[in-house]
DNA sequence: GTGAAAGCGCTAACAT
DNA sequence: ATGTTAGCGCTTTCAC
């Protein structure tokens, strides 16, 4: 780590005052107002004037200032999107959907980052209203009070995503994470499973993980079955945790004929463990996980999953922001995504 | 997918022209200014009335301006974060060291995504540089034209990350991705292996992975050896291509001893269709990675690789940027990481 | 097809 | 400790 003598500075006529339109205007002497008309394509200008702002402004490495220009128009291109975390599978993805969408409108998605924290999800929130964007897309239905009132009075189309099981402040794009765990316990139990441990994080603000589970428990009660163990963990590596975790589980409760994982990675951990340990999976044990992650389709055997439809949020959430969706820009959309089970190879056949 | 009637609206006196400094001003009964000063912490207020002031601005739900403050103060509390793809392990992490350093610096982190693509990298520098932030962290050395003299005349300092092999326009932080390939090679070569193989991605913009490879057949050739064989893939699953590309390989180039996979995830598909096929890792065929991601841990065996550094170089770059380093904020820091090669259990003691 | 004036909502700089 | 004035760099609106 070194620091050269100064800093180096553009070799040409380096303008250390930010260039404005006036700049633009000066040397193409043309007026303000023409440079602006040429910059943004709009009202009539003639191609030679064109010609000659263009040039102008390429010459001097112009950069509008998006900054004033917002605040004369009251326009801003930017869509807030607020995710939980990036660090697992699923979060990119849904913003590679939001991207995809947004790219051809002319808005820009801005990323921001809660780590599953409330607080931090309203200053956030927060700071980009403050921005004062064309639209909100935030994961989840649960909010601190004061988040709720900045979305609902934020005056822009706001869409929650990832859950469905809720009343949303304006529109809702995702999954019924319940009904997503009781579709799976119902599965599980057809197989002729039942005693059923579960394993996954702990869960203190990641609402869809406890919903997921609450729906799988409601389904075994109605067959009369409750969760014969449990486990859960924070941090670390998904995949070791969900060796670790499968190993103390299966000593604890040797009699378990089925593991549900709150997710893919830790149920891929686990089924590394239990092909490496000998067990006969499906036969002996079954398992599944959830979010239907493409790395499953390099393991040894295919893990039972449940799409969890993270491209398709993402995309849908940006159609009704940029009013893609028909009807327009009207807001109180409602679209309930349907996953789909992935039996795979690690749920016995009936 | 349905439209209630209407959207929803705030229940108690939907404010629908957003609210500014001057209806807190006038709730308050004092200065715009002061309300101003208040809701920044500047200057010296009374707390009488910083009291009132806040509770105005709370019980109106008043968000500040953000554009226009920036308008006026010239400054942004914006840093422009570019890199090229969310989808695999290895941004994230650079990400989060980056939120991790600015959370109480009062910046805000933006990101945008290239996909590898010098036009969008352009365009979305572009983009970024029109809001006027105050730094720009952006991935690579190796920019067009265009994006260069965009970033050497941003009068910003910027910061280019993941790699050093190469002349920065201000700061770099990163490690010499050349030096990395050539020190696995010398490791392989140094236990014994000669016939080596390569798997990678399809390169044309992905110049680390580049470097890594040029430096790995250097420092084969300096020993008088050349690559044997070569496979690149492009997209889909990386566990899945690793599977197919070394079962391609070693089925094409039976004789092959080792393996260098350009990342982990190739790696680790490699290293489970060797395990399932039973072929004696190290001692028949030795495999090696790069990254160091957090999911070999869980693997049956762990995968040679080096650690990229990732944390730190998102830390190191925004230390820069927030001017914490020694120094201030002054420009041309050069941060060079000595990734750190981890032997794990695929390559060969000797 | 082009230009001049007014003002977007804030804050710097100067009063008081 | 609080208020007043003058812009920040654009775009809107209207005039030509």
């Amino acid at each position: 780590m070194s620091k050269p003598p100064a800093r180096p500075g553009p070799k040409s006529a380096p303008p250390r005052r930010p260039l404005t339109l006036r700049d633009v205007s000066e040397l193409s002497g043309v007026s303000e107002m023409t440079v602006s008309r040429v910059l943004r394509n709009r009202g009539d200008v003639s191609d030679a004037t064109r010609e000659k702002v263009l040039g102008a402004a390429r010459d001097l490495g112009y950069v509008p200032n998006k900054i004033a220009g917002a605040l004369a128009s009251q326009r801003v291109n930017l869509v807030g999107v607020i995710v939980p975390s990036l660090s697992n599978m699923v979060f990119p993805e849904v913003l590679q959907g939001i991207s995809e969408v947004l790219e051809d409108t002319g808005l820009q998605p801005v990323f921001g980052v809660t780590h599953y924290s409330s607080d931090r999800e309203e200053s956030v929130l927060y700071e980009m209203l403050s921005w004062r964007p064309s639209g909100i897309v935030i994961a989840g239905l649960e909010h601190s009070e004061s988040s709720r009132a900045m979305l609902e009075s934020a005056g822009v189309p706001v869409v929650e995503i990832m859950d469905t099981d809720g009343t949303p402040v304006d529109s809702m794009v995702g999954i019924s994470h319940r009904r997503a765990g009781r579709q799976m316990a119902q599965a599980i139990l057809a197989a002729g499973y039942r005693r059923i441990g579960f394993l996954g994080t702990k869960m203190p603000d990641d609402h869809r993980a406890r919903k997921r589970m609450e729906g799988f428990e409601e389904a075994l009660a109605d067959a009369g079955i409750t969760l014969a163990d449990r486990e859960f963990y924070a941090g670390g590596s998904a995949l070791l945790k969900g060796r670790e975790m499968t190993a103390a589980m299966l000593r604890r409760s040797p009699d378990l004929d089925f593991l549900y994982y709150s997710n893919d990675m830790i149920g891929a951990g686990g089924l590394l463990w239990c092909l490496e340990n000998g067990i006969d999976v499906p036969g002996r044990v079954g398992l599944a996980g959830f979010n239907g992650v493409e790395l499953l389709d390099g393991l040894p055997r295919r893990l039972a999953t449940m799409d969890s439809c993270r491209k398709d949020i993402g995309r849908k959430a940006a159609e009704i922001i940029a009013g893609l969706l028909p009807g327009g820009v009207v807001g109180g959309h409602v679209v309930e995504l349907e996953p789909v089970l992935q039996p795979g190879d690690t749920i016995r056949r009936v």
